[in-house]
DNA sequence: AACAAGCAGTGATGATCGTCACACTTGAGG
DNA sequence: CCTCAAGTGTGACGATCATCACTGCTTGTT
């Protein structure tokens, strides 16, 4: 890995929805004030409750945002992947960190001050209103889950998960057959809102009806389509 | 209830946080595209799956967005009070509309419609700005919210429902001491995520400890801090 | 090769909570 | 004033699920 020139930040930039209105030069004036940083698995970009307003923009690698439960339980709000933004909550409503945000990968990432970016945007009214896409798009997503998690059982928000999961894997150009998922079951329980026992029950289930082969750290469904007769 | 002029819109529209920074001109303009419409207590304004996307602010009255699952069961994600804008959602990405809103009371609304808002924020980029905040507040609220449903017992949940609901009616003007919340425990049961019967029973345990009087659709709380014990 | 650490499978158990059922109360409208 | 719908209180019951407590299986490390 090698600190990112300003043109390479450039390049990835554009490829962030929030900024893909901007021409080259303003492209460049936003590259210039974003920090590249690089985590490594496991590291923490920051906590619940921090007092900072920075965002950050996935490059490459996996984040994750979560909440603890002073029990040590915890869940599993979103994953972000490369070109995804994640932090900007902060940074309009003056709060602190709502959720922690920690790395599932070694995770390469640009950083831009909660100053800068309100600048951009004061500059730049169409990320403004890109943003507000986004923000958009997350909260349906949340109210979802949040409807999900009252309604749903254990098995449908699981084969919920794992649906979401292959969609995402397509998106990002997987084919049509199979999808490999890398997660391990806690990783999933986590995301579904379970133990990780549970999970791992209702998976055997799955792997036995042959819609899905799981293996260490990793699993394969063969039937997505199979998957949502579980979601009731 | 009489159909507001012009100014009278203008006048409530100052107070909406989203149209706070606008002139006094800019503000009329607003109202000019602003449509007063009346719904009865009961009346659904908009359901899930519909493909509309005007947004709208409660006059007068209390509006509520509610999910349905097929069983019969809902939740509710939120109530909005004189002065909220709901419906903003379908305005931004297209999708169609993700919750039921309904009316609480007899309630006054404005409707904007979608692309009279999006020409708004071009126009306007402060107003993109304060939606930004307030997507970023209820973002922030719902997962709160799914947090809570994940973690914690309905018992905590009831609990956290009526300290917010007195938090919300000490922000409108109650005073210090008890606080007189109008909802029946099958609306705090759904605001709670759980069942009019558990509510009820732990509603009865709080009671019992002399922290609330309940009466018929209403309920009094004593000693707010009190709640917080049931809350962990 | 041995070992530790992480991941996965599974039984037993008990707590929580939704559901059903029904009685009782209250208040608004005819 | 009577009725009826809406709201409330409570017991019984069963389903779901988290938790605990293991075992066994991989993988990569010393």
């Amino acid at each position: 890995m090698v600190a990112p020139t300003t043109d390479e930040t450039a390049t990835l930039l554009r490829a962030v929805p929030v900024f893909s209105g901007l021409t080259e030069a303003d492209l460049a004036r936003v590259a210039e004030v974003a920090v590249p940083r690089y985590f490594e698995a496991g590291a923490v970009v920051f906590r619940e409750g921090d007092d900072s307003d920075t965002c950050y923009i996935v490059r490459t690698g996996l984040a994750r945002a979560i909440r603890e439960h002073s029990d040590g339980r915890s869940i599993t709000l979103s994953n972000f992947v490369p070109g995804e933004l994640f932090g900007e909550l902060a940074m309009f409503d003056n709060e602190r960190r709502s959720a922690t945000v920690d790395m599932l990968e070694n995770t390469e990432v640009v950083a831009i001050l909660g100053g800068d970016m309100r600048r951009l945007m004061g500059e730049h009214p169409e990320i403004a209103v890109k943003l507000i896409s986004a923000l958009a798009k997350r909260l349906r997503a949340t109210n979802e889950r949040l409807a999900r998690q009252s309604f749903q059982t254990v098995q449908s928000r699981v084969a919920a998960v794992l649906g979401q999961l292959v969609l995402a894997a397509r998106a990002d150009g997987a084919g049509e057959g199979d999808v490999m998922i890398t997660s391990t079951q806690a990783d999933l329980a986590q995301l579904a809102g379970s133990s990780r026992e549970s999970a791992s029950r209702f998976l055997a289930v799955l792997e036995r009806a042959g819609i899905i082969t799981q293996g260490r750290g990793r699993l394969t469904v063969h039937d997505a389509h199979a998957l949502e007769r579980y979601v009731y």
